[in-house]
DNA sequence: GTCTATAAAAAGATAGAC
DNA sequence: GTCTATCTTTTTATAGAC
């Protein structure tokens, strides 16, 4: 229903901005960044931005659901049927080393929000709340009830977050020097209970 | 020479200008701050403190370089020549999860480096290149020569700050579900080499 | 839907008085 | 040394024309 060619390009519209954004707050950050720049990247001006979304903040909200479609959420909510799920997260991280545009964005904005009155503050925390449980219960299924080492499925959990948030911010200062698949299953290697030294 | 009584108050006033403005970074990070704010925290006006900083860059600059008299680098220098050096490091993190304001602080400061044309994005490479040389060194000699599981002790020390950072941004957001110490010390089990389970 | 015009606020930095 | 005054630029957001 609906389906005018005005509708199409509405919505294309609304996605190509959000994309712009994205770039854009990955670049200087929510602070630094401006609606005229994120305009410029998709040949309108400031206000036709604003007529897509009424403000700043509200343009924020929109590129943060849109990326919840395609990441560590949706592998997380994927995977629950799979064998191999860590390996998938190593999949994951491989693909997030092709995309420095989303990976950086995404640490800046992490960053940022734990600042004063940050509008993503709220939806970085449910995030990594999230992800703690899920990942907490993706361990202990596929590693089994016996943490190794005395670490606990959670702090396991807790750590692999860690791990990914930080590697990603010492890659992108120096992509040449950290390979972040690499070490991700390193780390995986550390938390398995008796992965054979191959 | 020189002991004027201005001369004290001139230096002291430089410091205080300087927490002042670590307090307004973590709060609001490089970007979100604003030379008047710190003026305020110190009582002066806008001009006041330009009149011992030039502009907001030379400010972060020097709050930059303040630090460092502190940390982790301190600690790695000072460790050098110490045998327990690994658990030094949780006392450093102990004392961190007493001082969110720093960790605030440098968590958004590192990460907001990453955008462009940041100014203190030499500083936070050069920090991290340090911080990977110090610690592989102190890896080597710590856990001696043989790396477990076949993660070298170079990726050990990558791990390891990726780590310290990660725990950082996820206990920020959540303090009472994140206790950094306790975590960190289940990292440095996974990495030493055959820590019997206690 | 997209633009021009413009308001209104903020922020960095300079000039100069005291 | 510290302040007031001011300039200049930037940025968000509104109003209204086409």
């Amino acid at each position: 229903m609906r389906r005018t060619p005005g509708r199409a390009g509405h919505e294309g519209r609304r996605r190509a901005i959000l994309e712009a954004a994205l770039e854009v707050f990955a670049e200087r950050g929510y602070q630094g960044a401006t609606i005229a720049i994120v305009a410029d990247r998709v040949g309108l001006s400031q206000q036709g931005v604003l007529h897509y979304f009424p403000n700043k903040q509200t343009l924020l909200a929109n590129v943060l659901a849109l990326r919840d479609q395609n990441d560590l959420d949706v592998l997380l909510a994927t995977a629950q049927g799979h064998a191999t799920t860590l390996d998938f997260l190593a999949e994951l991280v491989e693909r997030n080393a092709e995309r420095p545009g989303i990976v950086q964005s995404f640490t800046v904005l992490a960053a940022e929000s734990v600042t004063e009155d940050h509008p993503a503050r709220d939806y970085f925390v449910d995030r990594y709340a999230q992800a703690r449980e899920r990942l907490t219960a993706l361990l202990e299924r596929d590693l089994g009830g016996d943490p190794p080492h005395g670490v606990s499925h959670r702090d396991a959990a807790v750590l692999l977050i860690a791990v990914l948030d930080g590697l990603q911010q010492q890659w992108l200062l120096a992509p040449d020097e950290v390979d972040m698949p690499a070490l991700l299953r390193d780390f995986l290697q550390l938390i398995r209970p008796d992965s054979d030294a191959r």
